[in-house]
DNA sequence: ACTAAGTGCGCG
DNA sequence: AAAGCGCGCACTTAGT
């Protein structure tokens, strides 16, 4: 390698019409080369110097640059969005002062892209920056990280980033989807396609039927209002048309109702035109929001990509001569806390596949459904209810973990901010929630404003609670999916027929879908066992990076199969 | 005719 | 109108 030698490189683009694509490949401090290059030259010149020195390439954002490089063919190994990073460095409370904010690189938030392979979101190219303000951004970025006290924010910024990359290769590769199989089960559940507008055939029926239950022949089961006045008069006395309510009722027309709520969920939310606007050439390819929600969990935008029916899952189906590996970590949630409290009782309980019994092993709660319930109400912030009710009884359990979800809830009732184990901050409360705590502090203010003081200080709390840790699970999961990439990366290309998943992924194992704590590797049949082997290691990498030191067990549900649907 | 808010349900 | 967090989307209704 001639990375020592190399200068440090700018590599300067002129995009589609007029603006900037900038590149900046960062490593030890070296003279500044600036290289001007065409836009048909670009990625040739990436390429060259990617194979040359595997720099952590600097872009405003790699929504933009990322899907550009990969319609080439190119792949790079590291990156740095100045966008996400932005957001992060900014608001982040491990640093005083944090990254001073500016309008500039904060990403707008952007409508749907309809249409995979553009990339004029996020201000990329488009958005006209100058050479010198991308220059200067990431050099402010790069003084503050080297600031801080250890190197926890450098690594979430540089996971954040690899999960932006991810985010567009998956997009790029899409999610074997076969539209037959979903067909059929549309078909089975809803009969054939409607043609024109109208409901389909099973679930016109169901409607008619709850029309003649209620005596209402006019009845529009999709209308809440008119549902409940027409329950009201058959004597239903429910409060709304929820279906956890209606399930509670005994009344004849209370199945086919329920029913009717399945088959039209299924039908507008994941019917034909879905299936027509969002599955392409056996491909759904969802758009991912990285950091799109403030504890760092990821967003989608178009396709529902984050709620995808389990019913549905049966239509993701592996090309011929590949298979689908697919892992999700049991009960991510409280492992993380257990282990970023170092509790090493809830770490003890934590041991093997089901921490739930290893609550009830630990004498804290009776059973493994009294275990679940104090569990997440304990991570929810539970008042009241069988939840609220057993809470208390972890508290003389595993005093580590709740007195840390406790300190954030009080944290946030008093208005203040909290923080993941890496450092990315919850946001500051809102002018509103300020408002209505200093409305309840004045002398004239009513019991009314002061129980909505209280409401929203106690909202605020939970919320805070829950930050820390679904936002530490968040950069678990991104430091799984980074470690996954590398690992990927090092097999060999397959043998098997290429598949469709554009230049980059056609003949190797990549990742196809990524879910929180979920992912599905889309596999040559003959590596089933290597990727199997690269997410367990991946996972347990990623428990060592994030937790050094603590004991945690992280285990993977892991399964291997030609679909993705369930017990497969 | 168009938009915003409310409702309900899918996912973790 | 879940108790108890975080999301996106489709549909209806109320408001302009």
């Amino acid at each position: 390698m001639s990375a020592t030698a190399a200068p440090l490189h700018a590599i300067v683009g002129r995009g589609p019409d007029g603006g900037w694509l900038i590149a900046l490949c960062s490593g030890p401090a070296r003279p500044l080369e600036v290289e001007h290059v065409s836009d048909v030259e670009l990625a040739a010149r990436v390429r060259a110097i990617e194979e040359d020195c595997a720099p952590r390439w600097t872009v405003r954002s790699l929504r933009g640059f990322a899907p550009r490089m990969l319609a080439e063919g190119i792949r790079v190994r590291r990156a740095h969005d100045l966008l996400l990073c932005h957001a992060i460095l900014r608001d982040t409370i491990a640093l005083d002062p944090p990254l001073a904010s500016s309008e500039r690189w904060t990403r707008l938030d952007v409508v749907a892209e309809p249409q995979p392979g553009l990339f004029d979101i996020d201000g990329g190219p488009e958005r006209g920056d100058g050479f010198d303000e991308v220059l200067a951004q990431w050099q402010a970025q790069i003084a503050v990280l080297d600031r801080a006290r250890d190197g926890r924010l450098t690594l979430l910024c540089a996971a954040e980033s690899a999960g932006a990359l991810i985010a567009e290769e998956m997009t790029a590769a899409g999610l074997p989807w076969s539209v037959d199989v979903h067909e059929g089960i549309l078909r089975e559940q809803l009969g054939p396609r409607p043609q024109g507008i109208g409901r389909p055939r099973l679930m016109a029926q169901l409607a008619a039927r709850i029309g003649e239950l209620l005596d209402d022949t006019t009845l529009n089961p999709d209308s809440p209002p008119r549902l409940l006045r027409a329950l009201h008069r058959a004597g239903v006395f429910v409060e709304s048309t929820s279906k956890w309510q209606l399930s509670e009722i005994d009344h004849p027309v209370v199945e086919p109702l329920l029913e009717y709520k399945r088959l039209a969920r299924l039908f507008t939310a994941n019917g034909w035109t879905w299936l027509d606007e969002w599955v392409r050439d056996g491909r759904f390819r969802p758009v991912y929001v990285t950091g799109g929600v403030v504890t760092g969990r990821w967003a989608s935008s178009g396709g529902g990509a984050l709620q995808i029916p389990r019913q549905l899952r049966r239509a993701v189906r592996a090309d011929p001569g590949w298979t689908l590996v697919s892992a999700d970590v049991a009960q991510l949630e409280p492992r993380v806390l257990a282990a970023m409290a170092q509790d090493h009782a809830m770490a003890d309980a934590a041991r093997g596949r089901d921490l739930y019994e290893g609550v009830v092993r630990s004498g804290a709660v009776g059973s493994r459904e009294e275990a679940k319930y104090a569990v997440l109400g304990a991570m929810y912030g539970a008042t009241s209810g069988e939840s609220g009710r057993l809470v208390p009884r972890l508290r003389t359990v595993f005093p580590r973990a709740m007195g840390l979800v406790d300190a954030a809830a009080r944290t946030g009732e008093q208005g203040g901010v909290v923080s993941t184990l890496l450092g990315r901050g919850s946001p500051r409360p809102g002018d509103d929630w300020r408002l209505v705590q200093s409305q309840a502090g004045n002398p004239d203010a009513g019991s009314a404003a002061e129980a909505r003081a209280r409401g929203s200080a106690r909202e605020r709390g939970r919320f805070t609670r829950n930050f820390v840790v679904q936002g530490t699970a968040a950069e678990w999961a991104l430091l799984w999916l980074a470690e996954i990439r590398h690992r990927l990366m090092a097999l060999p290309t397959a043998s098997a027929p290429a598949v469709a998943s554009g230049p980059v992924f056609a003949s190797r194992a990549h990742l196809a879908f990524f879910l929180h704590d979920e992912v599905i590797v889309h596999a040559p049949s003959e590596q089933a066992d290597a990727v199997a082997d690269a997410l367990r290691g991946a996972a347990a990498a990623a428990t060592q990076r994030l937790f050094p030191g603590f004991a945690i067990d992280v285990p993977l549900d892991l399964h291997v199969s030609e679909d993705a649907g369930e017990g497969a």
